[in-house]
DNA sequence: GTTGAAACACCCTCAAT
DNA sequence: ATTGAGGGTGTTTCAAC
């Protein structure tokens, strides 16, 4: 079990994974699906995000033909440990849109971002932006020669 | 520039920004706020995904709400780099719901799998999972300390 | 590019069971 | 839990400009 408030079904599982994997189903299509009336299945949806599992939706768009073709996972060791210093490195990675993702991370390194870029010159601009003037101590990119796949939806553990 | 046969210009893009914010947003809302009649926004959409950028939309699932608490980079060297053997380590990893995003990477690893779990005894069934007799060389999970930021938009190149 | 209109699907609510 | 019905909203396609 978890620590959690409010509980989930098979049907409530079972609608999450439907959408995450497509939100344009109507509720008809998801009500047949799980084997629910129409209304009975809105009043699920209603729930779940009132519960705030569900926010909202967002288009799902293919970074190959945008002409981002390179993922790469930036890796980086700081040699600073102040709160100013960390404020002013989480505005600057803000600031490049290229970045997707920003973690700060346990182990050798301090934060790990992901990056979709056009291609390696996109990856040398990226990096003169990102260091410029910031001290770090070690950067590496982890480049994904290829993205077996990415975004599976979630479940409830 | 790039190589791309189709090209967009600025409406396209921040068309292509709000709906990865929020593909609920209503035609005559995005028409309004990108400054086009709601039929020339339609004709644009419509091009879009006749041209296999805008994919559809997916939910967007509040982890922690589920009781996903925990983000996880698992690093993986492998010993054998034979067809048979990869086909049968990627069967392997997609039967593990866990795993969110699993790339081929290049460096002193050979994959890296994002996993969200509940916690740290749910990233120990899930290395369990992941190591039965695969023979891996090394396994190291890296974990997110704190996500910064995911999911961020994608802008064309 | 624009407006306006029509046809249709969908969402949400309510009433009745 | 279910069906059925109604009003309001959104989508898609036209015709005309």
């Amino acid at each position: 079990m978890n620590d959690r408030s409010v509980t989930f079904d098979e049907i409530d599982n079972r609608l999450l994974i439907l959408l995450q994997r497509d939100a344009g189903l109507s509720q008809r299509e998801l009500a047949e699906r799980v084997g629910l009336s129409q209304n009975a299945c809105w009043r699920r949806l209603h729930r779940l995000t009132e519960a705030g599992v569900l926010r909202g939706s967002r288009a799902h768009i293919d970074a190959h033909a945008l002409g981002l073709q390179l993922t790469v996972f930036i890796m980086i060791r700081t040699r600073h440990h102040d709160d100013a210093w960390a404020r002013r490195f989480r505005a600057r990675i803000e600031a490049l849109p290229q970045i997707t993702e920003f973690h700060r991370i346990g182990g050798e390194w301090d934060y790990m971002a992901k990056a979709v870029i056009p291609g390696m010159a996109g990856y040398d601009a990226l990096y003169k932006q990102l260091i410029a003037d910031m001290d770090l101590e070690r950067v590496t990119g982890v480049f994904s020669m290829e993205t077996i796949f990415e975004g599976r939806p979630l479940s409830p553990a």
